[in-house]
DNA sequence: CCATTGGCAGTACGATCGTATTGCATCGAT
DNA sequence: ATCGATGCAATACGATCGTACTGCCAATGG
């Protein structure tokens, strides 16, 4: 055997480097010169690790995926009980409106892939349907309040985090005002949650 | 004077043109030959009209703003009084998915452009700005619960709605289900709201 | 020690992009 | 009636796209 490297660190790499054009230029500055130059490779290697662009596209997709998932796995590390966890899931998608910029809008650029290409369509599916999943049942362990319904109260949190990620995305607000709102919400639904101390009682937004 | 033709209308013609592009393949799917072809005209008058493909992604942005809004407006012609307006509001954001998904598509495709063109950007938040301050007077007026700041609640309530016009957009949530989860938010922060009859008291969401 | 195989760069090429330019028909003013 | 400005189509052109292809280097097994 020749030279031995790792195929998929290679992949995830130029996916990465893809990632950061999309979200800095949209799906329309994604080309293989520039996802070589901004990777650091030569336009033939990239070649090398995708059959064409499409299939790049694909990987990028499921980078961008595994990315996010990292990003509010790493926030939910050390959380104390499922209430804290939910919390935290909520603050983590908001957060990527400054955070991590570069999945959120790449995230976007993708939403018409995901109506093109069933496929893509079929991994955005997947990974809300999980999340959705695991915010209800972490929102029926919290202890929430009796006239809740888990499952379209874990809509309306996530709806609510990820509108509420945008609106940070664009400057419509701060991301502690966002924090606020989420924690005010989350107060109302779980009547014996632990309010956190850095969260204010009523939350004072500006504009 | 040579032939008199409606200068704007024509620009908008062509710039509905390119939104429709930009909902089916996104952004890298706008080009100047193929927004003439999606528009019938010839790849030379797309020209004549806009000075470049910039400024014609320019008109498209605002023509954008101004679909939404005039989908928006529409939905709340007749309302009855300032709350049923803000829940006419509301639906109508989240039936974006599903009525409207160009603008919506169109939308989040053009974000990653509202994030490095500076008026784009300007455009974006002087948009959400005012639906902002609209939605907070809205609701002030609709006799909310004494603990509701109407500022940060209305950030809520646009991010809510937002974010399950994307839900229903992907086929996360269907629109009776969206819509739910609004009245159901509505009637908490509205103790003397009319709840209308199609409203059902708990929102049943599948999956 | 060398043949083989995979990692990688470079070039070539047809298609298509955005833009500049040209040509012509048409309508209004003089 | 003619002249100039405008609406619009068509072509030309350089740049860049995605892809195919070729060639070299390095490392490994026999």
């Amino acid at each position: 055997m020749p030279k031995q490297v790792d195929h998929a660190a290679r992949r995830e790499e130029i996916a990465q480097a893809a990632l950061r054009l999309c979200a800095r230029d949209g799906l329309a500055g994604v080309t293989i010169g520039q996802v070589a130059q901004e990777a650091g490779v030569s336009k033939g290697l990239v070649q090398h690790y995708f059959a064409g662009k499409a299939d790049l596209l694909r990987a990028s997709a499921h980078v961008l995926r595994g990315e996010i998932e990292r990003h509010v796995r790493e926030a939910v590390r050390d959380a104390h009980g499922p209430a804290d966890t939910l919390r935290r899931v909520l603050l983590a998608i908001v957060e990527l409106g400054v955070t991590a910029v570069v999945p959120l809008l790449a995230g976007h650029a993708f939403l018409s892939m995901a109506v093109a290409d069933p496929e893509i369509h079929a991994l955005y599916r997947a990974g809300g349907d999980a999340v959705h999943r695991e915010t209800a049942a972490l929102l029926a362990a919290s202890g929430p309040a009796p006239d809740v319904d888990p499952g379209a109260e874990a809509h309306a949190l996530l709806g609510l985090a990820r509108g509420l990620a945008d609106g940070v995305l664009l400057g419509e607000l701060g991301v502690d005002d966002a924090a606020a709102i989420v924690d005010h919400h989350l107060r109302r639904i779980l009547p014996g949650a632990p309010t956190r101390s850095d969260t204010p009682s009523s939350p004072q937004v500006s504009g």
